[in-house]
DNA sequence: GACATAATTCAAATAATGTTGAACTATTGA
DNA sequence: TCAATAGTTCAACATTATTTGAATTATGTC
């Protein structure tokens, strides 16, 4: 993971928008959902909602695939894993093996 | 934590440059650097800079305090923390205690 | 093939963000 | 008080992101 794929990342889930669909999809993991259901569920316009899966699935947070007539969209957990990963790795210089991020406070 | 917060946390990282300044006080916490730290390390021009660490507090993730004519910008791990857990808490609609974020995968 | 449904792409308007140099404020120390 | 240092704020400009309705593509059904 690199700082511009990183924060290519968090700017997919800058937008309340997009973010609520980031949660949908990790809700509903690892099966994930069709654009109709995500427009139905956060009550967007499809052109709208394209719009935002398009910018979503182009950072890689969200994939895609095609089931007929319908998109399947899927949140992409490893990924997040990762980015959480590069962003706490070397919490107070890596002191105590990420002790920081997993004890009550750093 | 609300929609509108995370986002703005998560929109606080989707810039390289800051991504890069939260990253480094991450890992000189809990004691933070003052600006000309940040500024030195990172090889950023202070008027850039400042504009980029007015975003970072204003989110919330980086907190200032003035030490004498320096500022000590430190990054809150606490609030990190907070914005993890809200996009990770409802993985796979909560089933195991959160199992997706602590297994291999989902 | 014709039609309905699912979803996207396009274009245009609007709004928000990022960068730079110059001017400004706050603090320290002689 | 004066000069130096740390850092910010301002204004101007350039770039990028967001929203909307209309048009388009893809698929399944009759």
């Amino acid at each position: 993971m690199e700082s511009m794929k990183a924060s290519q990342i968090f700017g997919a889930m800058s937008s309340p928008i997009r973010l609520d669909i980031v949660r949908l999809l990790v809700k509903y993991a690892p099966d994930g959902l069709v654009a109709g259901e995500v427009a139905r569920l956060l009550n967007l316009p499809s052109t709208n909602l394209s719009f935002h899966l398009k910018e979503l699935t182009a950072s890689g947070l969200v994939t895609v695939e095609r089931e007929g007539r319908y998109l399947r969209y899927r949140a992409d957990i490893d990924l997040i894993r990762d980015v959480i990963g590069y962003l706490t790795a070397e919490c107070c210089q890596g002191s105590g093996g990420g002790a920081c991020f997993c004890g009550p406070s750093c």
